[in-house]
DNA sequence: CACAATGCTATTTTATGTGTAGCATGATAC
DNA sequence: GTATCATGCTACACATAAAATAGCATTGTG
């Protein structure tokens, strides 16, 4: 499937809204996990794919390839790493790390030790 | 496929770490929408559907399934609302509207009005 | 009672994702 | 200099999820 753009239809979408562009490209499998990994630092192709409980290499490769298409990551010599694109944008996905602990403590009734080690 | 659940595997990650369950969750088509969509207040199925782009109903369905399973949202006499979680959820994903609109204008090269119709 | 809207379910078709194999390239090790 | 290894992929074949469409039971309205 071709990488989301906004103003042409996307996945889902017929309008091309930024927004639903955006969220057909963060709601592809492993594409917001990709971006969190990256957080940490430039990381290698084969490293990456270890980081994201070794994903199989077409699905990683298609993901960087719509992710760097949208500006979010880019290749360098050391790997891939986020663009300043994909620095603002792991900026808003931060916070998402808290919150997914303490739902999985309020709603799913995982342990302060369960949270802590995951 | 079953909706995603911390502490156990989900579609793409085996290890259930909350933040990758809820990539999971969000990850899914049309999941963000139906969130983003639900933000000005409760809404009846057709309705709901009808602001997804007439989403199909199938899957409209399934994503409801999940989200209410999470915990994200409720069914009520009035239809589907964000539920508390739901509400914290969608505070984190609003300022994804401001970026994806500048995304759009910068990396894409949209322009004013046509961001500020969309 | 006819008619329309709602909230779905079922079914088929198509698009995506998964898993595995493997190959070309470059860096070490001997 | 060649055997070995890691890397960065590509190419399948297979499984799963999503899209599109039809339609039905229920509730409300004139």
């Amino acid at each position: 499937m071709s990488a989301p753009v906004p103003g042409k239809p996307v996945r889902g979408s017929k309008t091309g809204v930024p927004i639903m562009a955006l969220f057909d490209l963060l709601g592809r499998t492993w594409a917001m996990g990709v971006v969190w990994q990256l957080q940490e630092g430039p990381c290698t192709f084969r490293s990456l794919q270890r980081k994201c409980e070794n994903i199989s290499p077409s699905i990683l490769n298609s993901r960087l390839k719509d992710l760097k298409e949208a500006a979010i990551v880019e290749r360098t010599l050391d790997g891939y790493r986020l663009t300043e694109w994909g620095e603002t944008l792991i900026a808003l996905l931060r916070p998402f790390g808290a919150w997914s602990r303490e739902w999985a403590q309020k709603v799913f009734a995982f342990t302060d030790s369960e949270v802590a080690q995951r």
